[in-house]
DNA sequence: TTTAGCACTCATAATCATAGAGTGCTAATA
DNA sequence: TATTAGCACTCTATGATTATGAGTGCTAAA
């Protein structure tokens, strides 16, 4: 359909128009070294992509910008992957050196890191935790009224909360409870503790403790915790350099996304593994009609537990973004599964 | 020094500049009800306004804007307390209705209605830990080759980290050492905690536990938490409403600011107890140049534990948003005080 | 002591002209 | 037949110019 000269001028505006932000002229085109052809030529090539949909005007006598469907031929057709420089790899590497023991610590560098080298707005998502397993129970009284329920997973996460002890409640019958818990709930899974408390636990509860009602709520409810571990966004401000953000309506509807948790879950919740690029309106939300967004999932051994994702200006740098993101979530992908498969 | 009249005169300028954020001139001030003279009048006393440096002119023949000596006249000597309608009162007190065991949630949510209410930015640092005491610590290995130590504060609050175990670590080791640890530190604070396990419990282990080294540096590092418990930010997008952010690079610097962790405990780590106003400059610090901060701390009992803290433009709605603050951090006591303290 | 009157200042908005980047089309060229 | 030079045309961005009007300071009268 299209020639290869013309495949080599959407290319060529994109690529300056990603560095530039400025509509692209044929002129300025055919002043490019790989653009051998004149200005006249490229003017009908351009009109031909622009009735095919791959590029537009803003105006009737300006240069010409990519639309998304030229974005998305751009990302799946014409992209060269960018090797990575030294300092990116090493930048990156170094997020691991150091105690990967803290989990939380390492997904806020990540989220940092990532920012810092693309100068767009980065997420990642701590691993799922509805595959982790129980590894201990166990209640700590603070005083007469309150204790507190404390589960400790597999993979070293742990989980507390706070509850009210039933009037008079005798240490022992504590202490018999957390011994049941400990017996029947040890190895299951998050996922599927919550029906095992009630449908299982809680006739055994009732036959041997006065009471159990409160504890085993408070139990419940710490098992219910959110799937994902930690979330963090790093270099929210580099929006506001972006120039397709100087309008401030805009910016108010994208940064009002960004900081609210429940529209990044919407935004990257479920992502599919390896690498995805979503392209403006591909996003399906209002706020990121203006915004490309290039996510990479994470596993432990073979099962994706997370995500990364670089949220930027549809005129992103794909392809150093694309390495960047790859590269990264396979190294996260080398750590944790070295870390909890060993 | 100043007049009744020129009071009056500073008092409304700076009530309209703060609802309309536009230069006050002497016509619209002799046609509000509260003002009886002429606006000749009005410019005489202006222009002494002026002169003492309580009020200033963006350019020759505009209105004038408050400086910050007159805000800070303005806090210090014009202010009535505003009283809260029923709906912010019924609105803050939602924020202690249900479980208040959730202590981060309860700073989550306080920071959020916080800002809904002012429309500015809140800021809600949790309880301080450092006078917390130890109730329970434990060591729950996960495989051979790691476990996680977990301390349990009297408070509720849990404190947990991964740490790698020395080869061929005995469980019987582990327990030992439990059990020693939890003979000799409950009951300690966590400010003390450093010193004791390397001065006091140090030799013990030594004596008793081959390989104590790397299970007691890891307790030491768990320890090591920063002191306040949780930060919360609500409402960051509020600044973008604010028509002196309009200027990016302002918004840049103080966006900045807000996004880093650091800059926000350098900005209120240590506020005095009661309401503090800090206008413009008198927060020392450039991002915070042209805003305003006003703070209040919380307290356990006697003790102060926390603060919370609007920002917001210089022209800010003092009077509100201090009854606001205040009786928000007279909620928190409350509510803390009763949790921990009964 | 207060106020009316007036000349003066300056920011803002509106209008207009110009330059220049870029286009599409036509006709000449390889 | 494909490419390119040439040219008229379009539209934005820029700057200059000009009104408008809100607001001031000063003077003189009340």
């Amino acid at each position: 359909m299209l020639t290869d000269r013309q495949l080599l001028i959407l290319q060529v505006i994109i690529d300056d128009f990603i560095r530039s932000a400025q509509p692209v002229g044929s002129r300025t085109l055919s002043e490019k070294e790989e653009i051998t052809f004149s200005s006249a030529t490229i003017r009908n090539d351009m009109a031909e992509l622009e009735e095919l949909g791959y590029i537009e005007k803003p105006h009737t006598s300006s240069g010409r910008v990519p639309s998304e469907k030229g974005y998305r031929y751009y990302v799946d057709h014409l992209l060269h992957p960018k090797e990575l420089n030294h300092r990116e790899v090493e930048t990156i590497n170094s997020i691991f050196v150091d105690r990967i023991y803290e989990l939380e610590k390492v997904v806020q560098k990540s989220a940092r890191i990532l920012s810092e080298l693309t100068n767009y707005t980065a997420i990642v998502l701590g691993p799922e935790l509805k595959d982790n397993k129980v590894k201990k129970l166990q209640i700590v009284p603070l005083d007469k009224n309150k204790a507190i329920a404390i589960i400790v997973l597999d993979t070293g996460h742990v989980e507390n909360r706070l509850f009210k002890l039933p009037k008079q409640t005798n240490i022992s019958d504590i202490e018999k409870m957390v011994n049941i818990l400990n017996e029947r709930l040890v190895g299951v899974s998050l996922s599927e503790l919550h029906d095992k408390l009630y449908k299982e636990i809680v006739g055994l509860l009732r036959r041997h403790i006065s009471n159990y009602e409160s504890m085993l709520s408070a139990f419940a409810e710490t098992v219910d915790v959110p799937t994902n571990e930690k979330l963090f966004v790093g270099g929210k401000t580099n929006i506001l350099n972006q120039p397709e953000f100087r309008d401030l309506d805009k910016l108010r509807l994208i940064m009002n996304m960004i900081d609210q948790e429940e529209g990044i879950y919407r935004l990257i919740g479920n992502v599919p593994t390896g690498i995805q690029v979503k392209i403006g309106k591909e996003n399906k939300s209002a706020a990121m009609e203006h915004c490309s967004l290039i996510t990479a999932s994470y596993s432990v051994g073979e099962e994706q537990v997370g995500a990364i994702a670089i949220l930027g200006p549809k005129r992103m740098e794909y392809s150093r973004v694309i390495s960047l993101v790859d590269f990264l979530s396979h190294d996260m992908t080398k750590a944790l599964t070295n870390l909890y498969k060993s």
